[in-house]
DNA sequence: TATTACTAACTGACTAGTCAGTTAGTAATA
DNA sequence: TATTACTAACTGACTAGTCAGTTAGTAATA
């Protein structure tokens, strides 16, 4: 029984609560088993309702997603966009901070689920990979390549290609969270997250930067 | 109909040729669309056969995909071993070298699809899962770990964990490639693959590189 | 050399199971 | 009492794997 039926009638209407309690339920699933693989019977079950219920709410499984990630995702990427605003120092430290957050509200955290399913669900699903891409995706890169682009105005940073860069910063990072949820429960290799991530900050920001500190 | 049924006959015995046509079949229809999304009528649509004939030589699905990688991928490997073992020049001229034949052979042909699908699908087919590391992971990595660990104890590079080390040179090519496989083709945002390459080849090797060469 | 008996490669229809989405009816609330 | 949030049983489309039956090819025999 959900935590939520606490009185011993068979349901109480809750038409305020019920989405955001799906929602919930439904990211849990979702981060855990990916999109295909999430059965819309045991979202509702999580959430306390029948699956009729969770149609009530939204139209389709794509629909609860992208709810998911409105809810969940956008807020992230808003409160990103506002730090990096009024962030005041160096481009390396501004994008170090926007890494360390990525890697602490995403990367280890049950969001990296999001990143991973969207990879694997991409080519399946593809009105769910434009919404992303547009919705977070590019708001998200275009926080960091701003970043590098400001870097490499003022003589921080090398000159080089933002968008590429970009991507080579984000690269390690997203290939270590999508290797996690992926194949790395069943490599009998381990090694240390924060080890390689200390590795990769260092030497990337040692690769670009030039030396007129 | 398929090439090799020319007589009019509904069909002919061609035990040899069978089982090597399949896996032909099923690589093609693995690296466009994953494990999952494969069905094996389609495989013995393209095939020319009917899908009792598959289940006739291969066992099971994921059999079928196990053959795959053993015809297709395991030979690749035998020949980066044979390469690296003959190699006589630097470690970094080793591993450039390495990495521009996997970007040739696997991230720029069809066979990019296999290390997407293992990424994808790991999480509910664990034994493929569990195949592809002992068989191909770990053996790949082995070769590159060794060129690092050589390049270190003769003080061409920095200290460093080959094993991490390993994972950050693979990590931005092995993402490019997933990337490409997923969300790319929804992707606005354009670059060039070999501009991407390059500067991740230079930076890594800037990066991890000591002077005295 | 022609016929026939036999083997095994191959087919295609079928089964059992899965699951997103629908809808008729019920019970809570205003 | 009227409205509507919610349930639960239902549908229909899909697919891995099975298996009874068919046919190509071959070897033995007349």
């Amino acid at each position: 029984m959900s935590v939520n039926e606490t009185e011993n009638s068979r349901w109480r209407r809750r038409k305020e609560s019920r989405p955001g309690e799906i929602i919930e339920a439904a990211l849990e699933l979702f981060v855990a088993n990916g999109f295909s693989a999430t059965r819309l019977d045991e979202v509702a079950k999580l959430a306390g309702v029948s699956k009729g219920t969770v149609y009530l709410y939204f139209d389709s499984k794509e629909d609860l997603f992208r709810a998911v990630v409105q809810q969940i995702i956008i807020p992230e990427i808003e409160k990103a966009e506002q730090k990096a605003a009024q962030f005041q120092g160096s481009q390396r430290d501004l994008l170090m901070m926007l890494m360390m957050t990525w890697w602490n509200i995403i990367g280890k955290t049950r969001l990296a689920g999001i990143p991973k399913l969207m990879i694997s669900e991409a080519a399946n699903f593809p009105e769910l990979a434009e919404f992303y891409l547009e919705k977070v995706v590019s708001r998200a890169r275009n926080i960091i390549k701003k970043g590098i682009a400001v870097g490499i105005q003022t003589g921080e940073f090398k000159p080089s290609d933002p968008v590429i860069t970009t991507r080579l910063l984000m690269a390690p990072m997203l290939f270590a969270v999508i290797w996690e949820k992926s194949l790395a429960p069943y490599d009998q290799e381990k090694y240390d997250l924060d080890d390689y991530l200390e590795l990769h900050l260092s030497t990337f920001f040692e690769g670009i930067s030039t030396n007129n500190v």
